[in-house]
DNA sequence: GTCTATATCAAGATAGAC
DNA sequence: GTCTATCTTGATATAGAC
């Protein structure tokens, strides 16, 4: 969680992630001193390799992550759509953070306890607790996300219409709850 | 076209191949050559740039993935499973080429001119040329397979399951045809 | 908690001889 | 088409002084 770092930590973070948003920067342990006003070596005082400091960021990354579905989750009629929109929002916002997060294998032993987790709930939840279709409708969501942000799609694509399309299609495959609520 | 390459570059490609699918393996230019037997310098006899070797390879892999699609479109009674099948098998066998292939921008100026859209064609096709949807299930198959290929998934999930489950709400939101045949 | 100095490694690419 | 020698850049990380 955030309370174990320290302030001057927590300064650092936000550095990197403001260094990150610029599209197209690769982190790097000198850039990211240069930003805080410090040698490169003086990182080393906060996070013990680059690798913690990336940890720390992803962590932080599934917490608002958690946020915005557990949101979507208590005020939309429908949660699903309303958590695609707030995933494909968090990618645009934070790009390059997006990709750390999900563009690699995860040492979960670095990141904050139970943060993945947290962020995977609602979806679950949303999806009553179908734990196969929530693996479908992440993966959906992911390939969108990760193939728009590489630009892999013809320019002329309308990617609302795919976004839609797919998430009706999923959605059907759900259990009808039609008139009943459980 | 593999028609354009010199035979020594062929084998330099091959011997690029070998090397990336031991996985794990980065592609560099001297672990390259050193495969090959030469210096890493006498490669740009052969390729202009890493990124041109990069690009010979994608191409490539776009003409084998086109392949096995149209062998699937042919063959196949149920074309679309039968063209995720060949997807997820094709990852498995060559995981850093399907990296390569789909985790950057592509610079399509590089690319043997056709390759990417002969891949593309098959599973549009097989959709019955609704792009929408062509887009939103090969977003899942990219992402079902870059998540697995990540480590993504706990290890206890059932993949086959969320690969089918996937693909049946996606497919019945195809026009139906039921009894007749276009 | 910051610094300087440095170790270590690895990468892509070029020049020019043969 | 191959070589040697080299340029240039950039990265993570450590040691030890202040």
């Amino acid at each position: 969680m955030d309370q174990q770092l320290s302030p001057r930590a927590r300064e650092i973070l936000a550095a990197a992630s403001d260094l990150l948003e610029r599209e197209g920067q690769v982190l790097s342990m000198r850039k990211l001193a240069d930003r805080v006003g410090i040698r490169a070596p003086s990182l080393y005082k906060h996070f013990s390799s680059k690798q913690a400091l990336e940890a720390a960021l992803i962590s932080q990354g599934f917490e608002e992550q958690a946020a915005v579905f557990e949101a979507a989750l208590a005020d939309s009629p429908q949660p699903v759509v309303a958590m695609a929109e707030a995933y494909r929002t968090f990618a645009r916002r934070h790009p390059q953070l997006y990709r750390l997060m999900y563009d690699r294998s995860l040492d979960r032993s670095l990141l904050t306890p139970g943060s993945e987790d947290r962020a995977a709930a609602p979806v679950i939840a949303a999806l009553r607790g179908d734990t196969d279709l929530a693996r479908a409708t992440f993966a959906f969501a992911h390939g969108m996300t990760i193939l728009e942000l590489n630009d892999r799609f013809p320019a002329e694509a309308d990617l609302d219409a795919a976004w839609r399309r797919g998430l009706a299609g999923l959605q059907a495959s759900m259990p009808a709850v039609a008139m009943e609520d459980d």
